[in-house]
DNA sequence: GAGCACGGAATTGGATCCCATATTCATTTT
DNA sequence: AAAATGAATATGGGATCCAATTCCGTGCTC
């Protein structure tokens, strides 16, 4: 017998459920710095009770993408101009390390998926999709290292910045300078060029932390 | 009128209480890999309903001590021997770049509370002991620095392989070795050589990698 | 009119109850 | 006797209810 069958252990709870749809709202700035999440409000909207909300709360905490105080609530908890700096500081260090070891285990497929990514990246006239196919490009190189807990901590420290970029990318030319800097990443990691390509990685993101302080009074918003 | 007074609001809630004591419990072993986490029988130690348990179990999960299986429960994530490493390279990478920023400003309650925890390591008898000393004298370090975001980064991947430090440390002469290490180490920031501490620091951890990796099988336990 | 006390509404934290699923074991069927 | 079936139990996920705390508006006092 044959059905289409789908692992129903699989299937996601109700928190998880909020979780990431309250992460996705929070990394791409739907809810603002500061807007409190009202458990009942946000039950509501997903026809669920407040238990999984709770839960799902519990670990955008954990993830420092909130702050929760004692019976007042969790608000999303914005960055400090330093905070950010620290943030893009730390993926200078990381980031080049990863790409550097992930360079010599890329792919045919992984450098193709990449090219579509940054391909995708420079034809895109929509803002909106720009924060995603420039994370979506880092993140296919960087998983061709097998380094799976470097890639979680990356993750982390994206989130926490993923506003940033984002409004980085529409000032002034950013969107144009991320274009141009990921395809001379890209061409490093095709001619396999290690140290190349993490020195490039190292570069860009110090560009990014550099443009973000250069702007960070008219990114607050 | 005069009251000994406690400010109520910063009373723990009940399920951050059952999160501490589990992480604890976890990064120490106390309970082993596999093992799975009830949440009837947690509930009942700790005098409370599985509520705050269920959100304490989300939160660990969060941090990648646990994994949860939909109606299966939690159970303790160990690390595979290439996992453990990777924890180590990733710290080796890090650290040493904390350390490094941090020796300028260190100040001399910092390098005196430090001198208190390798001394109080090196005179402890009592192997549970040494993990907490040890993790004491590098945060104390590290914290120097005021990269809040570096320092949680780095209490998280300590704390994933805190088991496994622990087991080193009884190993051999890995206590003798760590201890001779830091005393290094700390000399170094005594004399304000941050590339020295760094380097210091880099070879302590990837040298306790290393003998994790010789001793990897006598490990599994 | 300003400031304060009081009280109800809003909100969060926790407890209890119920349902869904997994697992184990007895029972039936062949 | 082996395999399939079904009941019993254990366990986790979620809903509802209650308690504790905070917030906010009203009215009172001076």
């Amino acid at each position: 017998m044959k059905l289409n069958s789908v692992d129903i252990s699989k299937t996601a709870s109700a928190s998880s459920i909020v979780f990431e749809a309250l992460r996705k709202a929070i990394i791409e700035g739907d809810v603002k710095e500061g807007e409190p999440l009202r458990q009942d409000e946000i039950a509501r909207q997903f026809n669920t009770s407040r238990i999984p909300v709770r839960e799902a709360i519990s670990r955008l905490e954990e993830q420092g993408l909130v702050k929760t105080q004692r019976y007042k609530g969790a608000v999303v908890s914005g960055l400090s101009a330093d905070e950010a700096e620290e943030i893009f500081e730390f993926r200078a260090l990381i980031e080049p390390e990863v790409i550097r070891r992930a360079v010599p285990l890329m792919s045919q497929e992984t450098l193709e998926t990449a090219r579509a990514s940054w391909a995708a990246f420079s034809a895109s006239a929509d803002p909106m999709s720009w924060g995603d196919l420039n994370r979506d490009f880092h993140s296919t190189l960087y998983r061709a290292s097998g380094l799976q807990y470097h890639l979680d901590v990356i993750d982390n420290a994206m989130d926490r910045v993923d506003r940033y970029l984002r409004a980085q990318l529409v000032l002034s030319n950013g969107m144009q300078r991320a274009n141009e800097e990921h395809i001379a990443i890209w061409e490093a990691c095709v001619d396999g060029n290690a140290t190349g390509a993490a020195e490039l990685t190292r570069r860009h993101i110090s560009g990014a932390r550099e443009s973000l302080i250069q702007n960070i009074n008219s990114l607050r918003w």
